[in-house]
RNA sequence: GGCGGCAUAGCCAAGUGGUAAGGCAGCGGUCUGCAAAACCGCAAUUCGUCGGUUCGACUCCGACUGCCGCCUCCA
């Protein structure tokens, strides 16, 4: 079947053709590891996740490397500002080194909460030096570098299709431009290749290199990395919206600079996540949740967070607010209490998909992965006439894509021991007809966070 | 100032030329000791405003209003 996806260098939607028949290459841009990431940040790491869970479902041998940002990404901009590992060590009284390394376990984990397919390749930019610092080489013995005082540049100007991924107009630009320049720049877009160590301070991450004592600049990574594990030319790298203007076009320039091929196929960009008001959600914004203390502190599921992002379209800006959370919690106990429905008939033995509610599903994902429509997609199938076997096979089908892990229902019914005495306890006083006392232990049932369902094989307990 | 995006029921949100998916909340019903869960049914004569194109527009064009993103660190 064929696939979509919009494509922010053509700004269309497109048929997606791997380079490689079979198989995609797929470059996903990670985080900076200097402070924990907040769920904005994690709406587009579910988005990535999807993109990679359609290609596998559309039968592509996926290929998937992330990076980790540990050095270089400076706190402000025209390389001009502190590099934020080494900002984020002396704020915290710890080495760099160690920054990065709790911030790189605290990301996983949320990744694993929200059932993120973890990337073949994982890759730090500090196990990358000697390919940024080739890479740099080649660029110079091209002819797209200059040095200045603080380090070694890319000249945009040199590079002509420099603007094709953010479609500017470099002069209306330069008249916008509301940031104090860095002097020695030929030109306002020009970026770091290599920053030199300041005079006089040590810095804790730091490299020889054939310029000088330094450390990368922060575009180098991505491109380095890239054509490490995927090659020259690759078919689809993603990030944040934010990323196209300048980080991404930076990818692009050095990296084509440097080869002479054209670099991705596809670009791909998820929306932000927007708070009531309207704003993003930024740590300058004085809005930063994190997955711990928007979800787990309140004990909901954080994959209620990713149920959550399928009711928005990627490319689309997501609200985020309590209520918004809550219908996403609502709606997710729903999804898993049909499922339970389908399930409790005890068959969960095999039986064939239904091909024709897979096709309506695959054609909606395959639609650059229109997941709003997919959910409905999934409402009419649990409302067909299809009988609950079938049903079931599709569902767990479809949760290949959906990842909401609809498979562990069944055994997912482990009670604390505090509920399991009530349910005993309540059992007994439905059998003694004691309604008084029976509605009782419901509510104290509920007050703990499940949800009491008495159906005519017995009393079922579950989690909300 | 430049570039881009968005505006659809109480809330969230698909659809993008042929007469408005779905979810949450709500209401009615079946079931239940009562609830809950599940299931069935009901909910916008209408898609920010004003014009235009068309047999026909939420969908195309223009203007306007409001909001947001990037051009500063950023997913």
């Amino acid at each position: 079947m064929k696939l979509y996806l919009y494509n922010s260098l053509t700004r269309k939607k497109q048929q997606f053709e791997p380079i490689k028949s079979g198989a995609v290459g797929l470059y996903t841009c990670g985080p900076t590891v200097y402070n924990y990431a907040h769920i904005g940040n994690l709406r587009t790491y579910i988005f990535e996740d999807i993109l990679k869970r359609v290609l596998i479902y559309n039968g592509y041998a996926v290929k998937h490397v992330m990076n980790i940002t540990d050095v270089g990404h400076l706190t402000g901009d025209r390389d001009m500002g502190e590099d934020k590992m080494e900002a984020g060590a002396a704020r915290e009284g710890k080495s760099a080194w160690d920054i990065a390394e709790y911030y790189t376990r605290s990301f996983k984990q949320d990744l694993e909460q929200l059932n993120v397919l973890a990337p073949d390749v994982w890759v730090k930019a500090t196990d990358t030096i000697p390919e940024q610092i080739a890479l740099i080489r080649t660029l110079e013995e091209k002819g797209y570098t200059y040095p200045t005082s603080d380090g070694i540049y890319f000249d945009t100007s040199k590079f002509k299709d420099y603007t094709k991924l953010s479609h500017q107009d470099l002069e209306a630009l330069r008249e916008g431009a509301r940031v104090e320049r860095n002097p020695e720049k030929r030109n306002a877009t020009d970026f770091a290749l290599w920053k030199f160590s300041p005079q006089g301070s040590k810095r804790q991450m730091e490299w020889d290199s054939p310029w000088g004592v330094g450390f990368p600049g922060w575009h180098l990574e991505c491109s380095a990395m890239s054509m490490k594990f995927l090659g020259e030319q690759l078919d689809i790298h993603c990030g944040g919206t934010d990323h196209i203007d300048v980080h991404h076009t930076n990818e692009i320039a050095q990296s084509e600079a440097a080869t002479g091929k054209s670099f991705f196929n596809f670009w791909m960009h998820g929306a932000f996540l927007i708070i009531q008001g309207g704003k993003k959600m930024a740590k300058s914004e004085g809005n930063f949740l994190t997955l711990e203390n928007a979800l787990m502190k309140n004990d909901i599921n954080p994959l209620v967070y990713r149920f959550a992002s399928f009711l928005t379209h990627y490319r689309k800006p997501m609200e985020y607010s309590d209520e918004s959370i809550e219908a996403a919690r609502n709606g997710l106990l729903h999804l898993q209490n049909q499922v339970r429905q389908i399930t409790t008939a005890g068959v969960e033995a095999q039986s064939s998909v239904s091909a024709e509610f897979q096709n309506k599903f695959n054609e909606t994902i395959n639609d650059d992965l229109n997941m709003p429509r997919a959910m409905a997609v999934i409402q009419e199938m649990l409302k067909s006439k299809l009988s609950d076997a079938r049903k079931y096979s599709t569902v767990m089908d479809f949760d290949r894509v959906l990842g909401l892990q609809l498979d562990q229902l069944a055994h997912d019914q482990a009670l604390p021991e505090a509920v399991q005495k009530l349910v005993a306890a309540r059992l007994q006083a439905r059998q003694d007809k004691d309604f008084a006392t029976s509605d009782q232990l419901r509510a104290e049932i509920e007050a703990l966070g499940y949800q009491v369902q008495d159906t005519p094989d017995g009393m079922n307990v579950v989690k909300k």
